[in-house]
DNA sequence: GCTTTGACACTAA
DNA sequence: CTTAGTGCCAAAG
């Protein structure tokens, strides 16, 4: 059989987001820096075709500004989730970015 | 296989 | 603080 040690760069976006745990969140930089790679709209873009929603908590990735960024389901959805997982959130903004920020290893 | 599209990042004004 | 412009890379058309 063949293995696929060769995952996609979706897939590896979505490998990175299963690490990150409940209550902490990452930016597109840090997944595209994570990957050695400065493609930072292609993170977003794997997120756009949307993967499972369910398996994949891509509500946890925001802009590096801050800035919540965009979502399948609506910018607002995506903040009421991540104040459901205890991130601070003002005006679209994440507050102390770098405390809940998750550090890939 | 080139062109377009983006849920972005960075800098300058 | 906002706006405008440029760069970046992978996937889809």
């Amino acid at each position: 059989m063949k293995s696929n040690t060769c995952k996609s760069f979706d897939e590896r976006c979505y490998d990175l987001l299963l690490q990150i745990p409940k209550g902490k969140v990452t930016t597109y930089r840090e997944i595209a820096h994570a990957l050695g790679t400065k493609a930072y709209r292609a993170v977003g873009q794997a997120m756009n075709r949307n993967p499972n929603l369910v398996t994949v908590p891509c509500h946890r990735v925001v802009k590096s500004n801050g800035e919540v960024g965009g979502y399948v389901q609506g910018e607002n959805e995506k903040i009421r989730l991540l104040l459901i997982e205890g991130v601070v959130i003002r005006k679209h903004k994440v507050l102390n970015l770098e405390k809940y920020l998750y550090q890939f290893r």
